[in-house]
DNA sequence: CAGTGGTCTAGACCACTTG
DNA sequence: AAGTGGTCTAGACCACTGA
């Protein structure tokens, strides 16, 4: 947390680059230590206190730091952080290997699947079942739905980058359903689990900004090898 | 949406005023309407623009508006308004009922809940069973975790007042992690499911902003009664 | 009392989209 | 060219805390 300039612009705003350079500085300090008032780090960093306030608003609201009214700015615990980590594919930093299992292009399809995506039961879907692996241990199934129209040629070319759902989640909204469960039976075996596992299941509907729904994924979760877990 | 003066503060911050009224005025219209620009709307409510934005910053977090680079503000459709709809005593605004089991502080208690509350295995602990209502249907049955020496002899006192969480969500931070299970053979009549039934149980775990654990709740879900659905 | 975070202003420039 | 949202500044006042 050195008085670095900013003059030096690399197309990044100046908050996200403080934002950066005061998580970085968090990192080391234990929980609860205060941090330097507002203005005297907009002056450290040379910029306008609004500026630097952006800047530890947001990690606040990561759950980096917590603001006291009238008394300071103090380094939040680590177990304190947002997250959520719910599906594999939808979370930040996902390292999961995946196996397509198969994947078809079909009239036709079930009635919450239709539902969901808001179609008429005459129209194509593309279907994507595939095992999530976590350095080789099966951590969940993925059965992934999107109407056809909604697919260019191209995307569907290349699959596995149409499946990166890193570019929608941004960009979009995500309603998620979860449903207990016993395993069905033909996934039992797949996540190395015996019949009559109570297993839970993350319905996924991820959304355009206009509120058109895009993908729906339904996610049969391993319980122990896949926790699910929010932290808000 | 009419100009009005905001001279006359009562209390509360100009942009939270204008966030209501935005609200307010969004609500009836369709989704994807283009709201005015940030200049007009600033104008109109005699406002900086930086204060007008973050009002609208604030709706477009909860999912009433989403913005547009270089193009425009629009009305969210109201389906991709955020919520977190978990924990009946979590939620923002319950009306539900509750019914005490029974309540004791005991010596000793369950490891996982000395871990959670980060105490020691001797410490006394207050313990609060209860059945949760929705007009008269069980929805869930929650346990209530929290150290006795946390509690002073007052909150003891007004039980019921202590066990409104709405305090505590608000000036901290929950973690909640989601697991499948059979219903407990105990509660199931109580919730009027068939034994063998897989429901999830959602194990709340509230902080307070310097890390200490605080209350800790097991909530066993009524899987139809009691949907569990987010939308980020 | 000095210091804190919370709010607010009235400007400014930028990159970008759209007609 | 006009309009949009995104960023940024250099001030200001407030209510409150804590020594």
């Amino acid at each position: 947390m050195n008085a670095k300039r900013y003059c030096m612009d690399m197309k990044k705003p100046i908050y996200q680059q403080i934002k950066e350079e005061l998580q970085a500085y968090i990192e080391g300090l234990a929980a609860n230590t205060p941090i330097p008032g507002e203005r005297e780090l907009a002056a450290r960093f040379h910029v306008s206190r609004m500026t630097l306030r952006k800047a530890v608003a947001q990690l606040e609201q990561e759950g980096y730091l917590y603001r006291e009214m009238n008394r300071g700015t103090f380094v939040a615990d680590k177990k304190l952080r947002k997250q959520a980590n719910i599906v594999p594919s939808l979370e930040a930093d996902h390292c999961y290997r995946y196996k397509v299992l198969y994947f078809d292009i079909k009239e036709r399809s079930e009635s919450d699947v239709q539902y969901n995506l808001e179609i008429a039961f005459d129209e194509y879907i593309l279907r994507v079942v595939r095992l999530v692996l976590n350095e080789n241990i099966p951590v969940c199934i993925e059965e992934i739905y999107c109407a056809r129209k909604n697919i260019s040629d191209e995307q569907l070319g290349n699959l596995n980058a149409f499946l990166n759902m890193d570019q929608y989640t941004q960009k979009g909204s995500i309603r998620q359903t979860f449903l207990p469960m016993m395993i069905p039976t033909q996934y039992a075996s797949l996540l190395h689990l015996k019949i009559n596992t109570p297993i839970i299941r993350v319905d996924s509907l991820i959304h355009k900004k206009d509120g058109r729904p895009f993908i729906y994924i339904k996610s049969y979760n391993h319980p122990e090898m896949k926790r699910i877990e929010i932290t808000i």
